[in-house]
RNA sequence: GGGCGAAUAGCUCAGCUGGUUAGAGCACCUGUCUUACACACAGGGGGUCGGGGGUUCGAAUCCCUCUUCGCCCACCA
């Protein structure tokens, strides 16, 4: 589909006369402006930008998770990518060189069982077009249907660099996977090993551990009884989960310590139902306590058997096919009895059971919770399957991997993550990476059956043996999807590139595996020092623009910050930080963000089984894309779970929905009030001429701003490339920043200064002039804190924006490349006056709320400041009145007797008197003595809690290891304190001060 | 079986090496079509911070313990 399908299309442009539409319709907006900022290139990113390359600016680079080739948008891609283009919008403003690499990933079982499915419908199957013509139908289905998801993204504002989207099977990335095999081949990383793998008998290939999947299951221990052969008065019991494999049993271990066998050891037992004799044989692995103490083993069909029975140079009769049929292979033909043959595992369970409860050999049968490995495509239960595959030799590549994270090169967030990143890289086993499909990256690796010299890796095809000249033949398996995927960040920006090494890297690869597997001293660091040895056994030059990387891998890798969710922490994750420090001697990202999943409101994963999915493209039809951006971004804790409700899209995206219409009439109500005529810089505007509310609301913003920023975080590393301890947790907090730009724009920015300057603008005059510059200002920092987020809606006004008087560029065509805000603390203070203001307002309101005060009737209210408020006061007044709709006086009066006068007049319906700062309510206290007592009990609480506060302060450790916010924050919580001792003292004396 | 995490308002969650009256969104109650916005405005109700101990002048926050959920890993067949 094409983004603009279904959406009427309006001119790209504003209406002439610049008036908005009262409500903010997004579908007339959002696809013109893609287009726009397409055809300007907005998203582009340029290596001769970049420092690396000699330009002038920071790479900022995130490769996008590619989703599979025939995917369609779901929610859960919609999250996923909302936060990589926020992040990348917050870093293209702030003048990084941000380049989102998008793609799609061919995803090898995915896509051919979705083609088998369809032969399957037109009555034929991939056997029956062979491989061949199978490849080429899947090639054809890809082309003409695949990759709309990424189409769909651009529906949600996507600013990935589409220019250089990327394609897992595509021919570049595929010579990176044969380059990565062909290197790992020849330093003796990859290898052919013979063993028990997981095998999905639907899907027919081997997976990965990562892909059979646990599932908890209810199952049955079964106890069955062997004899010794010749004497069936002596025998053993083993329980197994899966007694039909006994037919492939060779022997039954017990534990060598376990005195109830001892006997036994040795004897030859009889397989029940086919007649084979098996030994006894004692081995560690048996645990005495579990079962019964004694374990059929049965090795071509379960890896911890085939362990034992190499221990103990036993057989492995294959006794199941690959459809996992019972079938006696080979030698093992009669080990299947002829009713067997050919019956499914699962029914082959039963009958056998049936067979042994009637022979007497069933002892039991007891239930039995156990885990069981499911496809992860297709959830089948997974068979141990005894093949020969291709494996990744993992250790040397974990090494490396694990010190990047251990000495916070790369850091996980949220951070418990690491934990369970580096368990599982302590614990890894090889990684299979050969799988029986089709569909995928074919094997590089040829065999000569003339005269059986060893296999060969090759980057190009071969046809002849090298060593006899006979004809070979190239492996049949394809790899593992996620072979392809590991190469993600390095494959997409152009690895291995022109001069790839290829002929003669065995040499010296040894010296430089060593190097790396001890982690002691990154490939590229030793380049830029020079070590010779390293750079000889890859790249024969030193100039770093005629280096045979791309330019693109030399100006964008390392990237910065991978997003993506925990489920492909293994997949995917660590796998490319493997590759990346393997083949490029960097880790590809200093930061892993792990989102949460979105979840209905029981909690339940959506998938489209359950029904309980969202349509991403339905909101942005309903609400608009920066509805949706929002809903999600301000509802997402690090690592948390959104939780939507699926049948109620209005309340799910009521908070999107909401801002965005609240955004615009803001904007409307401003844009009219300003209008269109030339307005002054800030820095032009006199700071003298500021009012107290100006000043307020340009304090307000430079806190705004630096929330943003803490909330953001810090972007990348020091210069050592390593996150320190307090940089580790800090930053990537989205919902802090949306929560704080909101909260700026709404609460802050419409609700106080937008209504304090409506008698201004319309009083007119130079006072109006400063209060349209101070409120342009204003909203063109929200609309910049606001674009990553909501980048349509945010352009969209931004554009209606007055032009400045002196003639200055906001800052280019569009908002979406404009300047990030930079906080700059105003020189002037006297802000926070207008909280006086704020506090009397509110007061004056809860006061007409509870007199029930009609809402059109003005009220005579008297303000009597206390203390130096008293100065400042009348020029409160006005303001105030303005805000409450009250006519104001100032009275010279003392605190608690004002609350009482307030008291009393209001009753009467007439007139309100408030205190200023204090702003006793009615239930101040009746009695003097008391209100001075129990401030006297605040004060020396106060004082207490301040000396607390400072001590924490005056403490290194504190200062040095918090956060810098937490500091901060510190910092003016001692302030406040002190302010509040200084005003309870001067309460205490206006109020009790007649001593 | 091992490891990790979480329990705070009706719901989903903040709460930043312990510090003033525990916050937000949504939901709820009352009033208001106040010439930007009823997808709004104004005001309000609601939490013994899972239970029990402990440390401290002070605990949602630190320690112990129990309970209940959740996640990851795992070759007891």
């Amino acid at each position: 589909m094409s983004l603009t399908d279904g959406v009427p299309q309006p001119s790209a442009t504003a209406p002439a006369d610049g008036d908005l539409p009262t409500t903010y319709r997004a579908a007339d907006v959002e696809a013109a402006l893609y287009a726009h900022w397409q055809a300007a290139g907005t998203d582009v990113a340029r290596a001769d930008r970049v420092t690396r390359r000699g330009g002038a600016r920071t790479p900022f680079t995130i490769v996008m998770p590619p989703p599979n080739v025939t995917a369609i948008l779901h929610v859960g891609h919609g999250l996923n990518n909302t936060v990589q283009d926020v992040l990348i919008r917050w870093r293209r403003m702030a003048g990084d060189e941000a380049l989102w690499v998008p793609g799609t990933d061919h995803a090898g079982i995915a896509t051919q069982n979705v083609v088998e499915k369809q032969l399957a419908a037109e009555g034929s199957s991939r056997g029956v077009l062979g491989r061949e013509a199978f490849v080429a139908r899947t090639a054809q289905f890809v082309e003409t249907t695949g990759g709309a998801i990424l189409d769909q993204l651009k529906a949600i504002g996507c600013s990935a660099d589409w220019t250089r989207t990327a394609y897992t099977l595509s021919p570049p990335l595929s010579a990176a996977v044969t380059e990565a095999f062909v290197r790992l081949f020849e330093e003796g990383l990859v290898y052919r090993g013979h063993r028990v793998i997981h095998w999905c008998p639907r899907c027919m290939t081997s997976l990965s551990d990562e892909e059979a999947e646990f599932n908890d299951a209810q199952g049955a221990m079964y106890h069955i009884r062997y004899h010794v052969d010749g004497d069936p008065s002596r025998s053993i019991v083993v329980a197994t989960t899966r007694p039909e494999t006994l037919l492939g049993d060779v022997a039954v271990a017990v534990n060598p310590s376990d005195a109830r066998y001892t006997a036994l050891l040795g004897a030859m037992l009889v397989l029940p139902l086919n007649g084979v004799r098996i030994p006894v044989i004692a081995d560690d692995y048996t645990d005495a306590d579990f079962g019964s103490g004694a374990v059929k083993i049965t090795p071509a069909h379960d890896p911890n058997d085939f362990e034992v029975g190499m221990r103990h140079g036993l057989g492995a009769p294959v006794i199941m096919d690959a459809e996992a049929r019972l079938q006696g292979i080979g030698e093992a033909v009669d080990r299947v009895p002829p009713e067997l043959r050919g019956v499914d595992r699962f029914e082959a369970r039963e009958r056998i059971v049936n067979m042994l409860r009637e022979t007497g050999a069933l002892v039991k049968v007891e239930p039995h919770a156990h885990s069981v490995r499911h496809c992860y495509r297709c959830d089948t239960v997974v068979e141990p399957r005894l093949s020969d595959q291709w494996f990744v030799k993992m250790a040397p590549l974990a090494a490396p991997a694990l010190e990047a994270v251990r000495t916070g090169r790369i850091r996980i967030m949220p951070e418990r993550w690491e934990a369970v990143y580096i368990n599982w890289l302590e614990g890894i086993r090889d990684w299979n990476i050969s799988r029986q499909l089709w569909w995928g990256h074919r094997v590089p690796v040829y065999y000569c059956d003339g005269c059986g010299t060893a296999p060969i890796a090759s980057r190009t095809a071969v046809t002849h043996c090298a060593a006899c000249g006979g004809p070979v033949r190239q492996d049949e398996d394809v790899l593992d999807t996620w072979f392809s995927s590991w190469l993600w960040p390095i494959s997409t920006l152009g690895w291995p590139g022109q001069g790839s090494p290829g002929k003669g890297s065995i040499k010296g690869s040894e010296s430089l595996q060593d190097s790396r597997i001890k982690g002691s001293e990154s490939l590229l660091e030793s380049r830029i020092k020079g070590s010779e040895s390293l750079r000889d056994s890859r790249i024969k030059d030193s100039d770093p623009l005629s280096d045979p990387l791309s330019a693109d891998l030399q100006a964008f890798y390392p990237g910065d910050v991978l997003v993506t969710a925990p489920e492909i922490l293994f997949f995917w994750v660590s796998r490319m930080i493997m590759s990346g420090l393997h083949f490029m001697g960097e880790v590809p990202f200093h930061t892993v963000y792990l989102h949460g999943t979105v979840r209905d409101m029981q909690h339940r994963k959506m998938s489209k089984s359950l029904g309980n999915g969202i349509d991403p493209l339905d909101v942005v039809r309903l609400y608009g894309a920066d509805a949706l951006r929002w809903t999600m971004v301000a509802g997402m804790g690090l690592g948390v779970d959104v939780l939507l409700d699926p049948t109620d899209l209005d309340k799910s995206f009521a908070p999107g929905r909401n801002f965005l219409t609240k955004l615009w009439n803001i904007g409307r109500f401003l844009l009219t009030k300003v209008g269109t005529l030339p307005v002054a810089a800030l820095e032009s505007v006199a700071p003298a001429s500021r009012t107290i509310a100006d000043r307020w609301i340009l304090d307000r913003l430079d806190a705004a701003i630096r929330e943003c920023d803490a909330a953001l975080g810090p972007v990348r590393p020091g210069a050592d490339g390593r996150w320190t301890e307090a940089e580790r947790t800090q930053g990537m907090r989205l919902d802090a920043y949306a929560d704080t730009a909101r909260r700026f724009v709404w609460n802050e920015l419409a609700d106080w200064y937008l209504e304090s300057v409506k008698p201004r603008l319309a009083a007119g005059g130079d006072d109006a002039d400063v209060a349209r510059a101070v409120l342009v200002h204003a909203f063109d920092n929200a609309l910049r804190l606001l674009q990553p987020i909501i980048p349509f809606i945010s352009e969209t006004l931004w554009a209606k924006l007055p032009p400045l008087a002196n003639g200055a560029a906001r800052g280019g065509e569009f908002l979406c490349t404009s300047a990030w805000p930079v906080a700059q603390p105003q020189i002037d203070s006297g802000g926070q006056d207008f909280e006086l203001v704020r506090t009397a307002v509110v007061a004056i309101r809860q006061l007409r709320n509870e007199y029930k005060v009609k809402p059109g009737a003005q009220v005579a209210v008297t303000l009597v400041p206390a203390g130096s408020d008293v100065h400042s006061a009348p020029q409160l007044a006005d303001t105030i009145a303005a805000l409450s709709r009250t006519t104001v006086t100032v009275h010279a009066a003392h605190g608690a007797g004002a609350a009482k006068a307030a008291h009393a007049v209001l009753t009467g319906g007439s007139e309100v008197v408030i205190a200023m700062s204090e702003l006793i309510g009615t239930e101040s206290a009746e009695d003097t003595a008391k209100e001075c007592a129990r401030l006297t009990a605040e004060l020396a609480t106060t004082q207490k809690i301040l000396a607390g506060v400072t001590a924490k302060l005056a403490n290194d450790s504190f200062t040095s290891r918090a956060k810098p916010e937490v500091v901060e924050g510190a910092r003016a919580q001692e302030r406040d304190l002190s302010q509040k001792v200084e005003s309870l003292t001067r309460k205490i004396e206006g109020l009790c001060g007649s001593r």
